[in-house]
DNA sequence: GGCCGTCCTTGATCCTGATCAAGAACACCG
DNA sequence: CGGTGTTCTTGATCAGGATCAAGGACGGCC
């Protein structure tokens, strides 16, 4: 993690600059970040907040892939968001986390302590402007997911999510027509956040790689021959659906 | 919730408190809102807003129940979230809605031309905070029905969805242990926010009543004669589910 | 009152996705 | 290399909810 040029837009030696904290800060609120701010790293699997935990940071999600989901007594669970890097995690003015978060892969968060990050917000109003921004865009992004699991049927839920994750891995950038894609999740997480069983992940997978609307490379890269056409299995409108 | 002693916490002569905009305002800030709002107000089944409109206004539900909705191209709909009065509708720094917003009875909104509210923002943090604050709630409460609609039984959805509305018309106070409930939906609506068919919906609120959870007092009026057994029956733990 | 439209209920049948079960592919490791 | 554990695939069967269909309840209106 080396240090970038001169008066960087993103906290100091972070490889990616923070969406939610960083993108009009001058240089010193960027060294009241720095003064608030330490790493953590988790293991694949791991459990980096149980739903209920007190939480005494907020954080930016710096590298590798989580989720948060929620789990029923009798052990249903639904995965409740993707969070990838540049993602924010917490939530200021709140003491307990709503969700539980766990490491998918390899994962690298940036935590600012939360009572200076609170702080900061009262007297650097655009953070808290730029905070109900990304608020109100994983709220969009949480009702089109309510349209997937209340409407969509299981072949377009999977073709849905493979397009999202698609379009979230090149992030904004236009795709090649002939795209590569590394699926971050096993088929049980993919069941988890589709409202399916994961043999039906798998048999749906299937049928879309028998209809040639993708190619496997191992179990977990996804090539897609012809974007336009999965777009056409999602069952959303032709501009394409949400960026969970 | 009346006005705290002097100087009231309320615009003018709104019949309820705006959660979104006046929890904190001064008078001269109050006077503000005054001169930039507006009422509208719309009839059962009327369309408030349609998804993709432009907004040139941000508003607060006066009185009435509206829903917001999401419609696939074939006609699959998918209510995305219930307005009761206080709810927030609208979102600065954005040109467009993205749900489509209908009034499901006689509907009174409160507006604020977008453009001096989102000025007004800048000079008035706490309303940015505010509405940070709910628009975590509402992602709370969209996460949880996600869980909802991708996890649970078509019986656990309409005792979740019976629970949720006795407690928000409540709205915080306690339950009174034998508690009618108004019903402000068709069972069509129901279906389109549970993610079921009218069918299912009809059937298992039969079921309900034959198990005697529920009696009815005509079609749209509900006495639920123990709640915390309604409760045993959502699959939610026994804390209480969402608070959509 | 009688008619009509909307909303709701109930029944019969079908189908999608869940469940139960077995084995294949693959990575890791001694 | 073979053994072991995890992940994935595929098959057989089941069941919950969708669909198709008919009729009932209710309110508004002439």
């Amino acid at each position: 993690m080396s240090a970038a040029g001169k008066a960087p837009l993103q906290c100091a030696d972070c490889p990616i600059r923070h969406r939610a904290v960083c993108a009009r800060c001058e240089q010193d609120e960027l060294q009241m970040l720095e003064d608030m701010k330490y790493y953590r790293s988790y293991d694949p699997g791991q459990t980096m907040v149980w739903a209920g935990d007190q939480m005494d940071f907020v954080a930016s999600l710096v590298s590798g892939v989580a989720t948060l989901t929620q789990t029923m007594e009798d052990g249903r669970t639904q995965m409740v968001g993707l969070l990838l890097p540049s993602d924010f995690i917490g939530r200021p003015g709140r003491a307990t986390a709503p969700f539980t978060v766990t490491a998918v892969s390899e994962v690298t968060v940036c935590c600012f302590r939360k009572r200076p990050f609170e702080r900061m917000m009262v007297t650097t109003p655009h953070i808290a402007q730029r905070l109900l921004e990304m608020a109100l865009d994983e709220l969009d992004a949480a009702r089109e997911w309510m349209l997937l699991l209340g409407r969509k049927t299981a072949r377009e839920k999977i073709a849905s999510l493979i397009a999202i994750i698609a379009r979230r891995s090149h992030d904004g950038t236009s795709l090649p027509s002939r795209h590569q894609v590394d699926l971050p999740l096993t088929r049980e997480a993919m069941a988890d956040y589709l409202g399916l069983t994961l043999e039906t992940v798998s048999r749906q997978v299937s049928a879309l790689k028998r209809d040639g609307l993708i190619e496997l490379e191992g179990k977990r890269r996804i090539v897609i021959p012809d974007f336009e056409r999965l777009l056409g299995e999602t069952g959303d409108d032709s501009d394409g659906g949400p960026l969970i």
